[in-house]
DNA sequence: TATAATTACTTACATAAAGTAACTAACTAA
DNA sequence: TTAGTTAGTTACTTTATGTAAGTAATTATA
């Protein structure tokens, strides 16, 4: 069978990033730290779910949290030099959706 | 409030890569025209969502779909030139995860 | 002739992931 | 005392995905 063997670090990544939110998470968080409720307006993510990812991007060594014990406190979410380095493969992304992906515009009397 | 606007573009990009499975399948396809069924046991992926993702690819025109009346029938998947572009991404994805993802391998004990 | 095999799916049902909305804790300000 | 703020968590609902069996068209085999 013409089975092609997947690199496990690359699968792994892969699954990383196809999990939904990841990929916007990081990057809102390359243009500087961010508050948790910063990142769930920005985005439309709901609390849950960007509690959860921000964990696992912890764990993962991607994201670092950060409390300042002001008041209210101050928690703020950073890229780690792991975080960091996916900058061009942000860029990549950016680049292919400008040369390829369309916005159908809603007129105004669909909206 | 901080918010930053998303670019609408990179935003469906990122929800169609962040898609479980998606860019594995455009990854396979880079090496070549591919069948169903080499899909489906190449990735472990399951046969009803492979179904569902080969549609939504060729529908953004990302996959085109080619069928040969051969016996047993022939159908191959492959890029269009807008799914070729996405190779510069897959190998940001793969730079980075041979940087900087590790993989734990098993010992034979807990096999 | 009947049975099995192949490919490319689809269907029905079960489980896992994500969304929604209300709630908590710790603190301050009115 | 009540309300407001931030950073979550919890219980429950909806959506997405996995599983396994079924279908249709064709050929090969017993």
């Amino acid at each position: 069978m013409d089975t092609t063997i997947i690199c496990p670090r690359f699968e792994k990544a892969m699954s990383m990033l196809s999990q939904r939110w990841t990929g916007l998470v990081i990057y809102q968080l390359l243009t500087g730290p961010k508050r948790f409720c910063t990142l769930e307006s920005s985005m439309g993510i709901s609390g849950r779910v960007l509690s959860e990812r921000l964990k696992d991007l912890e764990t993962q060594g991607i994201v670092k949290r950060e409390v300042y014990p002001e008041t209210p406190v101050r928690i703020e979410y950073s890229l780690t030099d792991k975080g960091l380095a996916l900058e061009p493969l942000m860029k990549e992304i950016e680049k292919w959706s400008q040369d390829w992906i369309e916005v159908e515009e809603k007129s105004e009397s669909e909206q």
